[in-house]
DNA sequence: CAGTATCCGTCTGGATACTG
DNA sequence: CAGTATCCAGACGGATACTG
């Protein structure tokens, strides 16, 4: 899947990242500075260890996250945005200014006429 | 899944539109005006006809592409971008530049290195 | 603390074939 | 022409259990 969303590289780099689920909660939580693996599932929620060691794995390979590893008799770790990363902020504004117009449009059209059907409209892969 | 990827609606319904395959060709191939159908599919690729009419289905449903049947022996469909639909392109612009940005953070660190392997970069849920 | 290893269900996309 | 109906394989996410 996925063969081109824009036919174009960048495009879909920017996908690769934000259309995963967790990815926009981890950035927002850093956005705040660095955080510790432990900090970070509490800020991010109800994530799974794995998912959040996965999606981390991931941005730090993209060089989005900086993983520093601090020895010691607890070993911690301290996750931290990049200025690549950062960037995410920019996205993240414009996709939830775009959002709001189109959950309006979505509104006005049939996505909640009245009450019968329903369902169909904003439903897609429901919340699990 | 999805659970939240911002925490925020908005940024939510931007994603559950970009998220999905094909959706960003098929708003490029409308910005240049309504096409029909048959236009359309040749217009972004390699897309089944089912995944098209998938897509163009929710779009619509959304309220960003309207649908205008034009009755006649051979009926014509013909789909067109909603002002809604339109303000993709600020979105667009936006993950595209982001998305450049990434691209080199991720060269840089380990994204391809060198020749061997490379695909990781690029790669994202591999290629079926 | 910070992960990793496994197992499994769900959802989605793709190919093919058929219809008004 | 414009879709829709089926079927199928596989990717992805989630929960649980275990380790350095």
């Amino acid at each position: 899947m996925i063969h081109e969303r824009a036919g174009c590289a960048s495009f879909e780099a920017a996908m690769d990242v934000l259309g995963k689920p967790w990815t926009g909660l981890i950035f927002a939580a850093l956005e705040g500075g660095s955080l510790r693996f432990g900090e970070l599932r509490e800020a991010v929620g109800e994530i799974a260890d794995r998912m959040l060691s996965v999606r981390l794995r991931e941005l730090d390979q993209r060089g989005l996250v900086t993983r520093r590893v601090i020895e010691g008799p607890p070993v911690r770790v301290e996750y931290e945005l990049t200025a690549a990363g950062r960037g995410f902020r920019e996205v993240a504004d414009a996709m939830r200014k775009w959002g709001k117009v189109i959950l309006r449009a979505g509104e006005a059209d049939e996505g909640v006429p009245r009450a019968t059907s329903a369902t169909s409209a904003t439903r897609k892969r429901s919340r699990a």
